[in-house]
DNA sequence: ATATATTTTTAGACTAGTCTAAATTTTTTA
DNA sequence: TAAAAAATTTAGACTAGTCTAAAAATATAT
């Protein structure tokens, strides 16, 4: 039995709205999320409770069934293997890879995807620093650090974002930041909770509370 | 205005089913080929002609538009170079690429397929001989001249197949014959008209008159 | 705890792409 | 060149995915 790319793309945001936890995903979280609207959500609910691959009663949110969390994240593989081939081969700056990944992670072969995982060198995190899945479907999530929680005096490695809309990266990108740059923190303003950061020991710069609350730290 | 996967592929296959004169093409040859009824193709080149994408008169056949054929030549690009890229670069054999090319043709991005060109350094030619329209949509045959056109005594090389079909690209790696090959039709047999050839100067093998036919070549 | 607000589902409809069966047009053939 | 055959189009219907408007269920707030 075959998923549509309509189905796919609803495993694949009910997965990530549903997170670690594996906790329900209202109706209208997933209207909101798919740009359609609710009734359109509830139709497609009841087929893919159907075919197996959410658990969902009525009025009562749904969750993904094994299988479906498996579908999932084979969408999600898919999706951050193109991406690091659009980036690391093509290219494409990662703010420019969103959509593009969108189309491709739903082209079918799983021989493409193992052909182009090895290619790419079996990378394990994408351009944005996110995990990639195994062949087999372990996604193990690395307990990274929001840099909002990191102390003052404290020296982190940047690991990822939170937001991927191309703006907020075209920002890093202006501030010279990147994965793998070290950032300290100096001083978080009392006024607006901004923070004076030193990149990679070099320029010092403001970054509001908005960005820094979309960055992933990791102790170096 | 955007074209579906469908439409591009209606756009696609009567490009090449109309040939390099441009002739008509008829709708139950369409219906052969797009693996449909002739009424679902009529309601198809309605909509095309509407869009201004093919010329159609009821009952008279169709060809392109200048509009529709640039719209064809685009996919035709796209499918080649990602022929190239799945042999190139991840190693599928040429009679394995055709499923997934068909799919990736049809991802949006006019920078996605410029960048993919560049990374495969401007191929001319796709896995199996077929000429990849430049990104301005230029697309030349080169006149290759079938086998069964050769004379007997002629060394020539082996430069594409008319057939795509995975069976008899197997059939030729089976024999040994690939783009490149040097071919010298040593005999042809009254009886049934299959050739003695000799490849590479190496091994002297038979070629039936199907693969004969299906076999396109060029002086050396 | 009951009225109000919010969320979700149902009912009925629309588009794209397909189908079958019947009608029509074109082509072939005798 | 008229009848038969073949090709094509029309008519009406179906599925997937979506919509709006209205009904029903759940949550919230006095």
């Amino acid at each position: 039995m075959q998923n549509s790319f309509t189905e796919e793309n609803y495993l694949k945001i009910i997965h990530s709205l549903s997170g670690r936890d594996g906790a329900e995903v209202s109706t209208n979280a997933l209207a909101e999320s798919t740009s359609t609207r609710a009734a359109s959500v509830t139709d497609m609910l009841r087929k893919l409770a159907d075919k197996g691959l959410i658990h969902y009663k009525k009025y009562q949110g749904v969750t993904l069934t094994e299988t479906g969390e498996k579908v999932a994240i084979k969408v999600i593989r898919k999706h951050r293997l193109w991406e690091v081939f659009l980036v690391e081969k093509l290219g494409f700056g990662w703010d420019e890879v969103h959509d593009i990944a969108e189309e491709l992670e739903h082209i079918p072969s799983e021989v493409l995807v193992e052909k182009l995982d090895a290619f790419l060198g079996h990378p394990r995190f994408d351009p944005h620093g996110d995990p990639i899945p195994d062949a087999k479907g372990n996604l193990t999530e690395p307990d990274y650090r929001i840099l909002t929680d990191v102390q003052v005096g404290e020296k982190v490695l940047m690991m990822g974002v939170l937001d991927h809309a191309p703006s907020f990266l075209q920002h890093l990108d202006r501030s010279g930041i990147t994965l793998g740059s070290v950032i300290e923190v100096r001083e978080i303003n009392e006024y607006d909770k901004s923070a004076s950061v030193q990149i990679n020991g070099g320029q010092t710069l403001f970054i509001s509370l908005e960005v820094s609350k979309n960055l992933l730290v990791q102790r170096r």
